[in-house]
DNA sequence: TTGTATGCGTTATCAT
DNA sequence: ATGATAACGCATACAA
């Protein structure tokens, strides 16, 4: 056994410093050979109790781990998945906190990957991926027209959480935005609005398509028309929503109500309605689509619709889990959403608001 | 050319189905050895141009990336590093994106590792990076218990951001504390105010401590005292926030401002003022400690301190790149803060304001 | 039940 | 400038 321990160190190198103990190390120190050693801890039962219990206190005593790195290698996965944003924003991080947590429950750590709303990093991301960085790659950005260009075979796993995408091959996970939106309108219609005005994301997200359209159906439905001014189009920030509310401001005919396709644009159109010295509900119903937590503690308390955050990250996780193990046929899903009702809507004001 | 790539696919197996080809397999279609398909990617300079080339077309053509794993397997470093946080939250968002903004620039990925809460979560995170997960790990959580038991030798390059810790081994990027609220108060005191009262974060929390120090130092350098039970201790959430206001309204003698640990706390705070028929800034000043992003659409705006979260993160990953490149003596940095005036502090009330 | 030997896809050392 | 080959640390098929 020395022998051997010897021959071992010479061919390896002696090591001075203390680096942490291979397998081989710990073969070298029990006199085990390392294919025991490493099958104790990935399938105890095929191996003696005595020998395993052996080999666990010494795995204990010597602080053994294996390489993650190495096993990665061995086993052709790295356990890893790529959670891709377009921003950091409080949305994503909620998402990601269900994300994170199927990926606790499944054994993947998660990498936060940040496009910074380049597409074309978003393309990077999937190089990686490709490169077996990681082993699958959840999206939530609607628009990638590189990684579309990717050929078939080497598409990796993909789920797609909040964003809905035009690719068959990806699966998703969302909310149905026109339904949602429907939901808010109808809210509206029914406390007695007839002139509600939209404003939206940036267009070129699939999901600010689907809610327009949601919007645009749901008024239809109600006998209402849309003059197209009413129909504003921004970034998904409050600076969007008080610019919008400033640009409905100056039509003739103002709205008694919008809707806002989140709530960073709704509390923004807050903040606008009141510099245009209009007083909401009273004056301007408004309501928001996320119900976003931070602001719980905004007054008035926003009507908004909620999105299931955490369950859309926690379920796309499950999903790319499944698909990573070479599951085919992984269905997507699709959330309720539903309607909050707090303190930002109310009945239509009797005579037109007088704005200043 | 057909025959060597017969033979090394007979060799390796037949691979019926396309997966992504190997160096070897890039060996064998240019009839190069692997070790100048290698050198071409990592030292173009070492290679005759005309080789280089061909092979940056082949390259490009057969599609070939360098397969992750083996390189870190090979280069015995995995170029991610572990991001700690205790809990997800809109200030560790922000951290967070310096963080990623910097490990982008050096070429590291960062996996967003929840702690939960739970210390003994933090020690799993340190484990990981033992065995090769990670090459590296930042911390946001001063209380790791389990993690401060380990040996120097296994102590991984490892930079503490946003909370202090004392561990003479961790590098930290903060900021200061004390000092923070110190400022804090000096405002306020320059305002009028002689009755200050303190709503603390869990004081398990070090920085929490720091804070509390710095607040006890600066009312005694302006010479006013604190009644023990103006010191009330919440999470850091507005919950808490508004517990503390209907604490301090209890009492007989009532402060005329707050100060905040943090931002959540403060906009609970005044919640909680507003529902004890307290005007801010009237009747109660508050001022928080953070400067969130989100808050910015919060009314009254906040008088709070500025945190420089991206600056934090930013260059508590610049620093630990630092640290896993083996450079010794990197020190830590301490950031500076800055009071924003806003809304919520005013003079005091000439009388005790009337509290229902 | 345990051991032997090979493969995983690179990098890097040492020849040539 | 290029090639042969030994690491890297583990998993696993096959042998014993």
């Amino acid at each position: 056994m020395n022998e051997r321990l010897g021959v071992s160190q010479k061919k390896r190198g002696a090591r001075t410093t203390t680096s942490p103990p291979t397998i081989r190390d710990m073969s070298a120190a029990l006199g085990l050979s390392v294919a025991t050693i490493s099958r104790v801890l990935a399938r105890p039962e095929m191996v003696r109790p005595e020998t395993r219990e052996r080999v666990l206190k010494a795995v204990k005593e010597m602080g053994y781990r294996p390489n993650a790195l190495a096993q990665a290698l061995a086993r052709n996965e790295t356990r890893l998945v790529f959670f891709v944003i377009p921003v950091l924003s409080p949305f994503f991080l909620e998402v990601m906190d269900g994300v994170e947590m199927a990926a606790q429950e499944e054994g993947y750590s998660v990498v936060l990957a940040n496009a910074r709303r380049d597409p074309q990093r978003t393309k990077l991301f999937y190089d990686q991926v490709v490169a077996q960085r990681a082993d699958g790659i959840l999206l939530t950005t609607g628009h990638l027209p590189d990684a579309l260009a990717l050929p078939s075979a080497t598409w990796p796993p993909t789920v797609v959480v909040a964003e809905p995408l035009n690719d068959p091959r990806a699966i998703m996970v969302c909310i149905d935005h026109a339904e949602a939106v429907a939901t808010a309108v109808a809210h509206l219609v029914k406390l007695g609005h007839k002139r509600i005005a939209h404003i939206t994301g940036p267009s070129r997200a699939l999901s600010v398509r689907e809610r327009r359209r949601g919007f645009n159906q749901a008024m239809a439905d109600a006998g209402l028309r849309v003059p197209p001014e009413w129909v504003v189009e921004g970034l998904f920030d409050p600076e969007s929503g008080e610019a919008a509310i400033a640009q409905l401001c100056k039509g003739r005919m103002k709205p008694t109500a919008v809707f806002a396709d989140n709530d960073e644009l709704a509390v923004g159109a807050i903040r606008g309605a009141h510099r245009h010295g209009l007083k909401v509900p009273e004056d301007l119903s408004v309501i928001g689509l996320d119900n976003q937590r931070f602001l719980e503690v905004f007054e008035p308390g926003l009507t908004t619709i909620d999105i299931p955050r955490f369950e859309m990250g926690y379920q796309a996780m499950k999903r790319l889990v499944r698909c990573m193990a070479g599951e085919k046929n992984v269905g997507g899903l699709r959330l309720r959403t539903e309607l909050i009702v707090r303190q930002t809507t109310s009945y239509p004001p009797k005579s037109p608001a007088r704005t200043r």
